[in-house]
DNA sequence: ATCTGATCATCT
DNA sequence: AGATGATCAGAT
């Protein structure tokens, strides 16, 4: 890593942590944004109000929040109990079958990288105004880590790639999982059978279990 | 349509 | 209570 990539990354985290200890309505007023009565409309308002906060720019591109750093931020909710509410949406899954991805050029490799983890205090019973920001922390997978998330990853992709998406359950993956990710039930996209003919499915997405993200809050 | 941001709601 | 399956909003 470059100086500047590490200093401007390190500003980064700067800039993070001086909104540990703020509330949503805190940094939503420094924002301009409205704070929603709940999130039952609005599910993904707090990472992007923290993206409008620090200024991410990659958009709903599939690439890292900070394209020019290579991190990727993430709100972390985290019950009274201190652990993780939520497994963590990662990317979209390729769907499409064909064997050109590796995990080395992977979005998800990529994303999983280098993370900018934002804990907020996800308590149900506190309104989400003034649900508090916790301490950010910068994270990259050591090799152990990357080993177990990559085996994942290619469990679940080369079953894609020999057209057997329909078995993959939820419960494969020690830490990364596939699991729906649509607007509904019925939103389909397109996949191809064992026999390669193109058939209509429900779009899936990769997300990393509580189990993982527990383990980086201390409570492995 | 398909990507991003995720949490909700239900079942076990 | 925890995990799976379902769902909601916005950008491109």
């Amino acid at each position: 890593m470059t100086r500047d990539i590490a200093s401007a990354e390190a500003e980064l985290l700067a800039r993070a942590n001086k909104l540990a200890g703020s509330t949503l309505a805190d940094v939503a007023a420094a924002t301009g944004n409205p704070v929603p009565l709940d999130l039952r409309k609005a599910k993904g308002w707090i990472g992007e109000l923290l993206e409008c906060a620090l200024g991410a720019t990659a958009g709903s591109r599939p690439v890292p929040d900070f394209p020019e750093l290579g991190i990727e931020m993430k709100t972390l909710p985290v019950g009274r109990n201190g652990r993780a509410r939520e497994s963590t949406f990662v990317c979209t899954a390729t769907v499409r079958g064909g064997h050109t991805e590796t995990w080395e050029n992977s979005p998800v490799r990529a994303k999983l990288n280098r993370m900018l983890w934002i804990p907020v205090d996800a308590d149900p019973e506190r309104p989400l105004a003034q649900r508090r920001l916790g301490r950010p922390f910068l994270w990259s997978p050591c090799a152990a880590e990357e080993s177990v998330l990559r085996n994942d990853w290619e469990e679940i992709m080369d079953m894609i790639a020999i057209g057997e998406l329909a078995a993959i359950s939820s419960e494969m993956g020690t830490w990364l999982q596939l699991r729906p990710k649509a607007m509904h039930g019925s939103a389909r996209t397109t996949t191809f059978d064992e026999n390669g003919v193109p058939t209509k499915t429900l779009p899936r997405g990769f997300y990393l279990r509580a189990a993982f993200t527990n383990r980086l809050l201390g409570h492995g």
